[in-house]
DNA sequence: CATTATTGTGTCATTTCGACACAATAATAG
DNA sequence: CTATTATTGTGTCGAAATGACACAATAATG
């Protein structure tokens, strides 16, 4: 198991540590891969520790890997959360002392800096799978406001933030949404992370301005009115703008 | 001498450093502090490491204030550089042995996680002080390209990249520039971080939609030909505007 | 087959943007 | 002391983008 051998601290990082929002989208809500722990029933981000010879993009890429079963994803940095107090109370040294009194806790026991990562999955293509301290893995809804261990609702709304700047520069919506989706989900998917409504028929200008979107000559059939046209994304522009950018300022 | 404490490295906490890239703005150029090492002669970012008991954002602004004697200066952390082979050939083990044989390089000769901050200071409020490793601390112009050590080359450049993006949502100028100022020298300074040249008529309409500025009823004088008005800014709308952002997008 | 909510498409006034023109001015040169 | 010259202050104009809406088409539902 690649956990019982991470608890081999030997091979780690000391005071370093990462957690990820991985954020999903699913039935017109943003969700973010939440773990339970087994013993203080607390909230947890996924997480994980940085090994000797590894780079931290390398570390969150497993972790990544490890709760979700996907490679190649959309995965960023975007901040060091190192009050030098966040440390305290932290659960894990609790959990593992209950789950296994001969497991040295010495490494979970000490001050850890820890880098955010935020990434954009496909929902529908999870396989959420708890780690060695949590007995659940599952999607809660960021509207809920869970209350989550340490310094982890700070996390989870810095990385909103930065995701909300992110939308007016880059486009967002491949790695969140299925292959092919219709306008209106696309316009309920940047909403949800807004946090507010657009008009409908701006919204689709504004998008199909880009041009990173091609329009198929499909219908999604099934929800009830009049049926939408699906888009998929054009990799080829959807790259291009990634690289530079969307309009915007000077 | 603070420094000698640092070297006492039983306070601080191992693995993780920060590097600063100071900006100043002078003669219409984009300036970053560098310190120049002793022994191997090399240059470098001001830099420091975290003590046990403080946030990477208090000892960036230690580092910020023992090379500048500033305080209270816009700083910003910007992306972890953490390649697992970034500190090979650490220049700083080769000039503490040479420079000292009795300290103990053990910690300098580690694995360091870096974290990149960057800093917008009034270029002539700056008392450049070298640390105990360089002879030296100057502006350098970051047109110049001058090759530094280890990954700093990347650092700066990944920091003008942030600092790019920031002018697109946030106001930029204060800290950058003398309390008054004319808008050809507010000009400039976007020119030279954006790296391009911006029509006078159209930048000025733009800036001044911001409300972020106040015209005075004083002029520069001494320069040759029409004497421009002087500017400053308007701390309140300022600060929202670092809130709230610009205009832009969704 | 009518109802109803939703989608596709378009219009229009307002604002913003990009590219310029021209007058005012302050040192400098003669 | 005056003309020169480069720079600054201010404005215009068409094009493009934006925000607020209207109306027809359509696909499940009853």
């Amino acid at each position: 198991m690649v956990e019982s051998e991470s608890l081999n601290s030997g091979d780690l990082l000391n005071h370093i540590s990462l957690d990820c929002v991985i954020f999903g989208f699913h039935e017109n809500e943003l969700k973010v891969l939440t773990l339970h722990l087994k013993t203080t029933k607390e909230y947890a981000l996924p997480g994980g520790f940085v090994r000797k010879d590894e780079s931290l993009e390398n570390a969150a890429k497993r972790v990544l890997q490890e709760r979700t079963g996907l490679d190649n994803i959309f995965l960023k940095q975007f901040k060091v959360f190192s009050d030098p107090l966040r440390s305290l109370n932290n659960p894990a040294v609790k959990d593992l002392t209950e789950l296994d009194t001969e497991t040295d806790t010495s490494f979970f026991d000490q001050r850890f800096i820890s880098v955010g990562f935020y990434a954009l999955v496909e929902f529908t293509e999870v396989n959420p799978t708890p780690d060695f301290l949590s007995d659940s893995c599952l999607w809660t809804n960021v509207k809920d406001e869970i209350r989550f261990m340490m310094d982890h609702n700070k996390i989870i709304n810095e990385a909103l933030d930065v995701l909300r700047v992110q939308l007016n520069y880059q486009p967002i919506g491949y790695n969140l949404l299925p292959e092919k989706f219709t306008m209106p989900e696309l316009q309920k998917l940047y909403e949800t992370i807004l946090g507010k409504e657009l008009d409908r028929r701006n919204f689709q200008r504004k998008i199909l301005s880009y041009g990173i979107l091609d329009k198929l000559n499909e219908r999604r059939h099934g929800g009830a009115h009049k049926s939408p046209f699906l888009y998929k994304f054009n990799l080829r522009n959807y790259q291009s703008a990634l690289n530079e950018g969307l309009s915007g300022g000077w």
